[in-house]
DNA sequence: ATGAAAGCGCTAACAA
DNA sequence: TTGTTAGCGCTTTCAT
């Protein structure tokens, strides 16, 4: 018995409670709760009294607490193929802003690009009851999508627009991406066009470029010329090691890559090769990152609003908007390399 | 009434709960409870009832109302100052793969190197009962001091070394980078050398890199001869317009940038302009990122186990590990810049 | 404007 | 091995 008080006591040792608060300040457990929740009615001598003892007791709410008592929770979770390629944490950066502003908060996790590891983490999150799951792309199993519909909370499917939205889709479409990217090289003139990318079976957004890439490279007549695809996640290092690979096998004049790391890559290849860009060879890439604009000649590539998106899908959860799909368009930057 | 009853309906649409499982299964709620964590015992034939029971109703647990009802819960809060330097998406890379094998939840917010958007970002945080706290360095509020030692959860301090840990840290000593990085620009013989950084204030870790690499020229007779600090973040484009204003002002043989973003923006600088490399004008970096390696000389940089620190850090949260600072070193790259 | 009391969905003794 | 019973710390009617 004693011991069972001691371990209690040790156990919380600073957890001060609603009920210390609300007896040290001589008023009931709720109206400390209306006062901190700003919420109700109570007066201003009470509020004052409430907020002393807060201070003196040095007192921190219990969310989780108020989470279960109370219908909704604050929680927003995302699932993420990535942290290493710089679209998600800007996606997350967008979004966490909007969160924080709004008393909100972040959850995450990382699926690889695995959908099985993607249903799986999608069901951990859904144990914590959040407001909203907020996932890339629409690719997923089937058991993740009826888990979702079932879960009864909001979803968001972001940066694509090419698919059937669960409730809510925020980004742009992938597809309209991959053909303005080869209509532009075509209107430069280039006809011998290779491409190069990272694993397309896992990131389905870059698939969708590089196949409405290549219908509209074959509707002109000039299909793509050869294609070099490389296992694993996206990297300057790959992008260098396809495009030698490439221009090992075929000559082109152009080259399309699966987005700016990828094209970094082929850019410092032909820097180091001595190829010059455009003339010898042309570069293009996707999603406008900062350092496209550093080197000696900007990169021709299409910038994506990773920080919208994120910004944009947070104030729609918010604001507990309805179903909706909202583009948020992207840019082509002409650049000096295409 | 009836529209009240409609409402809880209506909210509770999906939710089935442990209770609604046991009924269904024909057994106590404690045992539903203990098969489903695999804790305490039953027999097989139960154990299947109750898989059974979970299945057919797509039960899912609410770790709300776990973490309420048990003793600790398993959040790992992260309290990071930005989400746009890689370095932090790198911790938590390799943080969630570690919590995530061990059923933990990662939540996270970003103070934008603000010690007192930190301070409330840490206290809301505090609300939600995790685990630990992890932040970023050691220089906080007093307040975030007071707070996170009254709070009795874990606290672990990132990425540095060089200061008084709360309770544990995890990473290495920018004292020691800045110093390595001064003695081996000295051993190659350059005696002009310049400093490129961004907000020193701010990023305090990178304040402390710059100071050491400081003391070290001025111990050996020649100190800084200029330097360059740009307002905001770190990036590529600051790199490049810090070395254009430095050169503007100074003749130089080497320059030491306050990171790898800074250093490939110097690097572009002196592509564009026709400075020669090194023989021209040494380039020295920090962090040590895969583009780093990718350029056509690969850049002098110091690497950093960014994704190390996030791993310990969080095993040794799994672990319940006691009070402790841990040295994950760093290595020099020689490069070809420098 | 305020307090009493009934849960929220689970875990953890404790009995049986 | 299993069920019963208290809570965990809040929010939320419903009276007062």
């Amino acid at each position: 018995m004693s011991g069972s008080k001691l371990t209690m006591e040790f156990k919380h040792q600073a957890t001060v409670t609603l009920a210390e608060v609300a007896e040290a300040a001589g008023v009931g457990e709720s109206t400390v709760s209306r006062v901190l929740r700003n919420h109700g009615s109570f007066s201003g001598k009470t509020r004052e009294r409430v907020m002393a003892a807060v201070e003196r007791l040095g007192y921190v709410p219990n969310r989780i607490a108020g989470t279960l008592a109370s219908t909704g929770s604050r929680l927003v979770a995302f699932v993420i193929p990535s942290l290493s390629n710089i679209v998600f944490p800007d996606v997350l950066r967008g979004a966490s802003a909007v969160l924080e502003e709004n008393r909100y908060q972040a959850v995450f996790s990382v699926t690889d690009y695995d959908p099985g590891k993607e249903e799986a983490l999608a069901a951990a999150m859904l144990a914590w009851r959040p407001a909203a799951v907020m996932l890339a792309g629409f690719e997923h199993t089937e058991g993740t999508a009826k888990m979702l519909r079932a879960s009864g909370c909001r979803v968001v499917e972001l940066l694509d627009l090419d698919g059937d939205a669960l409730d809510i889709a925020v980004g742009f479409s992938n597809r309209a991406a991959g053909r303005e990217s080869a209509a532009f090289l075509l209107r430069r003139g280039y006809r011998r066009i290779g491409y190069v990318g990272h694993d397309l079976n896992r990131d389905t957004r870059a698939g969708k470029r590089f196949s409405s890439f290549c219908e509209t490279l074959d509707a002109a007549g000039t299909p793509v010329v050869a294609h070099e695809i490389l296992a694993g996640p996206s990297s300057v290092d790959n992008g260098r090691l396809g495009l030698e690979r490439l221009l090992a096998r075929a000559t082109l004049d152009a080259v399309y890559f699966s987005n700016d790391d990828m094209a970094l890559g082929g850019y410092f290849h032909c820097l180091a090769q001595g190829i010059s860009i455009p003339s010898q060879l042309a570069i293009f890439g996707y999603n406008g990152l900062d350092i496209g604009r550093a080197i000696p000649q900007p990169l021709s590539t299409i910038r994506t609003p990773r920080v919208a998106t994120g910004e944009i899908a947070a104030q729609l959860i918010v604001a507990n908007a309805p179903p909706q799909a909202v583009d948020l368009g992207f840019e082509l930057i002409e650049g000096a390399t295409a």
